[in-house]
DNA sequence: CGGTCTCTTGACGGAGTTCAAAGCTAGTGG
DNA sequence: CCACTAGCTTTGAACTCCGTCAAGAGACCG
């Protein structure tokens, strides 16, 4: 719908500028046009854990912070040059309010998202690093050209040494 | 709403008895009224991961199936007797249809189910086993009492020997 | 009572982490 | 266009947390 486009405010992001820093509210909903973006939280012990990668098609928010206008706990910084639309929280609903039919389609959105979450679990609780890490290239054919291996890792909960010996015993096979 | 009412049908099950078999299909979404349910899968070697559990107040459903009516990878089952109301999709769309209303009380059980699992997440992956408890039982302290340890283990990804180990470790101190 | 379910405890083994060092790769500036 | 640096990946060795296996102790119920 051409109607749409006008809600939405257009963004580019050069490779590491950030799109959301920790202790900040997240003011945005984004579509990512072109590129990869990643969210991810610090730990007490100052590690990185990627919580998720979004590129072309896909939708990145902190959804806590954006709905209830709380700081995030979350960064969101971009992995690729990208570009972005931007729906603010005034924005979405104008939006829904003159495209009813919309949502429906965020409905879908959030289901998608929490059918994958409850799938990730499920595959993250107990199974051994080989395991997830053939699920994660089956899954995400396309995502593990375009990352780097430790960021790979980090998404899986494990450290770059040994993603690197499994994949090492994988391609030997 | 009192007219809300006779869009649910109410049902009561005994301990041990299911709500969902795996493979067949997940036909309702779930209010507890009363008692405790957990969703369960099985993997290929035959053990039980606990997906979530539900208490009075809490919804449940698997929502892949439910939503796409394809059969379920999850069991259902109360582990006390518990009384249910549940809501069909078709009974779901009668209720939106007459209560538009409720269309967003049912988008934000969404939002939050999924900023739930997202939190889940970054508790789970990566995380020692201590952390997981002591995070479950500040979460959920009403379920810590009325489960037994093997399914909050099975719940937080270890072995009962594991939990028990770890909770002899934090009485101690 | 006896039987099943649950929890605890011990000994052992293995998958994954940590620490450290060295090899690669790509980007930058002279 | 080359040299250099910083970031990424690989490899090795020691250690640690957790899982597995096995046995025993309570607790609950018919």
């Amino acid at each position: 719908m051409e109607s749409c486009k006008h809600f939405f405010s257009h963004k580019k992001l050069k490779r590491h500028q950030y799109l959301l820093h920790q202790d900040n509210v997240c003011k945005y909903t984004a579509f990512v046009v072109r590129g990869v973006l990643r969210s991810y939280t610090i730990d007490d012990e100052g590690e990185e854990h990627i919580v998720q990668f979004a590129t072309e098609g896909w939708w990145l928010t902190n959804l806590y912070s954006y709905k209830t206008g709380r700081p995030s706990q979350i960064n969101i910084d971009a992995l690729e040059d990208s570009e972005l639309l931007l729906l603010s929280r005034s924005d979405e609903e104008a939006l829904l309010g003159n495209v009813p039919k919309l949502e429906r389609y965020f409905r879908l959105l959030l289901e998608n998202g929490l059918i994958a979450a409850e799938q990730r679990l499920i595959y993250s609780l107990g199974t051994p690093a080989e395991e997830k890490y053939l699920n994660f290239i089956s899954t995400y054919p396309d995502l593990v050209k375009r990352l780097p291996l430790h960021m790979i890792a980090s998404y899986l909960g494990v450290t770059p040494e040994t993603l690197s010996r499994v994949r090492k015993q994988i391609v030997g096979r």
